[in-house]
DNA sequence: CTTGACCCTCCAGTGACTGGAAGCATTACC
DNA sequence: GGTAATGCTTCCAGTCACTGGAGGGTCAAG
């Protein structure tokens, strides 16, 4: 398989591919003209990474998953806890995107938004975030 | 004030507040002997600035709300429809993260996570997701 | 007078790609 | 058989918003 063929069936950019031959994550064998000789072994890799990329999982995670993905004798704890952490990690980012909504949402609909200057966003945004102080 | 001075008032880094001069976002003065000189205009725009980034907005955002913050005659309604946007990039994203932990609790949730090798996990990972066909 | 804290600039690296240029190889079509 | 369009190759640079570090000048205290 050339690398063409590969990316429609992985769902992978061929740049993402050879990127990721780069950095040592697959290793394709060469033909004679040079090009990237692929196996259905790099396919099934290139579909695993980039499951775990959509799931959030960082390219070295995506190594260390590989390696247990291959290892015949892996332990599922170490899966998981990788899962978990990586779960965790979702959760916090989540949490800090929703205070900032929150904020953020309040701000909007505070906002008349016509034509004139004064704008609680801004005025929020120049306080430095402070609580008003209308006193 | 000097760069320290700064940093703690705001706080941001010095070398934050280097890199917002380089990029244009502040002018601050030089002294004689060459240190950046920030009066007390420099300082509320590092905090309009922190505060911007702190909600999740762009540098970009942050350059068009600094000139919206120090326009006298701006129209709220840019404002508004500024945060707006953000607003929904947020949520998009705030969409996706939940996705991704709905799928990944249910995979840690049905991974044993002790010494044997079979794991829910890297099962999904191998299939690039697709949903497992048991027959 | 030296020590230490502070400041300066410039270069390089982060993560995970992505875009583009320059140049072979192959394939499709007439 | 020629030629034009793909497709493949490599390498360099850019993205975003910083951050780290080297190498060196400046300043205040003791």
């Amino acid at each position: 398989m050339n690398i063409g063929d590969v990316a429609e069936r992985s769902g992978l950019p061929p740049k993402t591919i050879r990127y990721y031959e780069d950095i040592g994550l697959i290793r394709p064998g060469r033909s004679a003209n040079g090009y990237r000789a692929f196996r259905e072994n790099d396919l099934h890799k290139l579909a695993f990474i980039g499951r775990a990329r959509t799931l959030g999982f960082t390219i070295e995670e995506c190594r260390t998953l590989l390696d247990l993905y291959e290892d015949e004798n892996r332990e599922s704890a170490v899966v998981k806890r990788i899962a978990e952490d990586h779960l965790a990690r979702i959760d916090e980012k989540i949490a800090q995107l929703k205070s900032m909504r929150a904020t953020l949402a309040e701000l909007v609909a505070a906002c008349h938004g016509d034509s004139r200057p004064d704008c609680p966003i801004i005025e929020d945004l120049g306080r430095g975030g402070r609580p008003d102080d209308p006193a």
